[in-house]
DNA sequence: CTAATTAAGGATATAAAGGTCCGAAAATCT
DNA sequence: AGATTTTCGGACCTTTATATCCTTAATTAG
């Protein structure tokens, strides 16, 4: 469904979130150390959302990533990494599939990814975040 | 969403099912042509869904392909290229990822999941072939 | 039987995703 | 200022997916 790489987005960016007390900074250690993804990649990864805008870093000693201060959906995690894809493209590959030129699953999808697209889009990090704090939502294993 | 391999596994399933009439066998190249897929890949899922049982093949001139003659879903042809990652796996990547032992997403993404079997397990290729024989449908492109 | 045709299957090439390494740049602390 | 810590960014390696090539086996037609 998502690219590893984006897998691990959604999880560094959760996260980020449960720790976010009084705007203290995550090291990179720490976070690859939280949803147990490999390091080095998950610096790639951080670049690529903090260029994104979804967070901001700081270097240094006791720098490190901040989740940006404003709502965050699970839509906009995934396109920063795996693009629009999920939710543009035809499931068959078609370049041109529309109701006007439709793949021959095309509705039964439409209605899919429609509910997909609807769960990313209205799912902020906030709102799940609570679980993971409470112990009873986990990121690793 | 799917690899490649099974938007073209896809797409050979229907096509065949439309050129089905009187368990007449349609070749390779009529094959890869009819989707716009590259030869000899097509050869590669072709002999694929056979050993999987979704299709019989016939060697020697007059030989070819056609679909094995019982109904067939969506997703017989998706778990035979892809296997049952895309509606088993926990989209964040966990190894354990249940009720017992969620994931942060994991109540959405099971209802996701859930509209996801459901077509792909109630849709059968003799229901979708209809639009693609009478032309309203396409494979290509 | 021979030639032609078609799928089967192994070997190999190419592209993309996943992942690592290391030096440079920025910030902090003493 | 100098040493240390941490992110940045480029180069590189590994694995998997995608795609091609070519030989072999089966089948049919002449």
């Amino acid at each position: 469904m998502f690219s590893k790489a984006c897998e691990y987005a959604l999880k560094i960016m959760i996260y980020l979130c449960t720790v976010q007390e009084e705007g203290k900074l995550a090291g990179l250690k720490d976070i690859s150390n939280a949803n147990g993804s490999p390091e080095a990649y998950t610096a790639k990864i951080l670049q690529q959302l903090v260029k994104n805008g979804l967070l901001q870093s700081h270097r240094g000693p006791t720098g490190g990533f901040k989740v940006s201060d404003r709502p965050i959906t699970l839509l906009e995690v995934v396109v920063a990494i795996d693009g629009e894809s999920i939710v543009k493209d035809c499931v068959l590959g078609l370049r041109e599939c529309s109701s006007a030129r439709p793949c021959p699953v095309h509705d039964k999808f439409v209605a899919i990814r429609d509910h997909l697209k609807g769960v990313l889009n209205t799912t902020y990090l906030t709102d799940i975040k609570s679980g993971v704090i409470e112990g009873n939502r986990f990121l690793k294993l």
